[in-house]
RNA sequence: CUCCCUGUAGCUCAGUGGUAGAGCAGUCGGCUGUAACCCGAUGUGUCCCAGUUCGAUUCUGGGUGGGGAGACCA
């Protein structure tokens, strides 16, 4: 691995963080450490999208490229507390065992991520659970709900008590994973914040957080009126509930391109785009030159080699939604056709997915 | 453990002793070289069981799920 000077790592971790907090602390932390820890945690459950998969896969290859080692927090007891799966852990640590799979194949760098599992874990830490006491301690029942989002519950009758563990539990494991930085979704800032504002009380290193943008769904983002930033960002996510409006993984082509000809496109605006969003946060990413494939008709072909001048050409109209959404569905599934293969021929990973496509999804 | 309230379409809710509706969402079609907007179409649902009744979603009882309060400590 060729040597990067701090700059140049903290401008890669910009490039994933659509906020940072700590950058001065984020210096000190490469000055310091070769090989710092980042953490990313995730609840098994049903289908994996492309914000999960392909998009988790660019950000944490970027990150291992500045030396950061990462740990993924198989997070099978919280998706029982959240009710994933029927809250049935067989059936979630199957599901577990297939993101992994996926990630595998879609090209994660798999020599710097080492996957660790909530229920194993906790088993050989017993002081994990000290630790969450003190937290709870150090803390307000109010301050604790107001995390829930990071549960992504939307209505629900009842409020269990799960919703007072869970947050209290995820900033434990940001300790006992001895994570320096927080990587996680915007969605998850919530805690990552509690945990800056309590460890110091307990004597732990405040965790840096970097929050990586959350991809939208295909459809046109509505009921975002009167919502903070990052409230409404999280509103108008790609969802695994939406299936139309999420591109999953093992999606086949013909699905891949229906879903994208139904996706909101407006011509030549660049905000609540998801089409041109995929573009810039995924297919430019991944490739070096994009070609748009347009009969002579529509002028003939185009092509980009960055992101900035295709957005340019979009916004001045010189692309119509309808070639580049084909565009774009051409190169993500592209970057699916791995995938697929993957599960076709290796009898493991063709197994799991068979057993999750045979559970009911929950949620 | 006791009492009160409550359970109707994916969501929010109407409604009637004679086999059920609205808004939103969704799906489909039309319109645009995409989608959206707009227009049109589209709802095999009354928590479960028993009873009363010619007939119950509507009444009664039990069960179960949800919410609230009380009781023990005083």
């Amino acid at each position: 691995m060729k040597k990067l000077s701090v700059d140049a790592k903290i401008a890669l971790v910009r490039e994933v963080g659509e906020e940072i907090v700590g950058e001065e602390e984020l210096r000190k932390l490469f000055e310091s450490k070769a090989h710092p820890i980042a953490y990313d945690g995730f609840e098994p459950s049903g289908n994996i999208h492309i914000a999960q998969g392909l998009l988790r896969a660019i950000n944490v290859n970027k990150l291992t490229s500045t030396g950061i080692k990462f740990r993924f927090w198989v997070a099978d007891w919280f998706g029982l507390l959240n009710n994933k799966m029927g809250g049935d852990l067989a059936k979630i640590r199957i599901v577990g065992e297939y993101f992994i799979e996926v990630w595998k194949a879609c090209g994660m760098d798999m020599d710097n991520v080492e996957f660790i599992w909530t229920s194993e874990f906790v088993r050989e830490h017993p002081e994990y659970w000290e630790t969450v006491l003190k937290l709870s301690m150090n803390t307000t029942v109010n301050r604790v709900l107001r995390c829930g989002q990071i549960m992504g519950r939307e209505e629900s009758t009842g409020n269990p008590a799960s919703q007072i563990m869970y947050p209290l539990m995820q900033a434990a494991d940001i300790h006992h994973l001895g994570a320096d930085i927080a990587q996680l979704g915007m969605d998850q800032r919530k805690v990552n914040m509690l945990a800056r504002d309590i460890f110091p009380k307990l004597g732990f290193v405040p965790p840096i957080v970097v929050s990586h943008h959350m991809l939208m769904g295909l459809g046109e983002p509505k009921a975002a009126e009167g919502l903070n930033s990052v409230d409404r960002k999280i509103e108008i996510k790609m969802s695994k509930s939406k299936p139309d409006t999420a591109i999953f993984m093992t999606d086949s082509k013909e699905d891949v391109s229906r879903k994208f000809k139904k996706a909101f496109c407006p011509a030549g605006k660049v905000e609540d785009n998801p089409v041109l969003e995929y573009m810039k946060y995924i297919v430019f990413e991944r490739f070096d030159s994009v070609k748009i494939l347009r009969s002579e008709k529509f002028g003939g072909d185009l092509e980009f080699g960055c992101y900035k001048d295709l957005e340019s050409a979009f916004v001045k109209g010189k692309i119509h939604p309808l070639d580049l959404k084909d565009c774009c569905a051409e190169y993500i599934d592209k970057l699916l056709v791995p995938v697929r293969e993957h599960f076709e021929k290796d009898k493991k990973a063709k197994g799991l997915m068979e057993q999750v496509r045979g559970f009911a999804v929950t949620r």
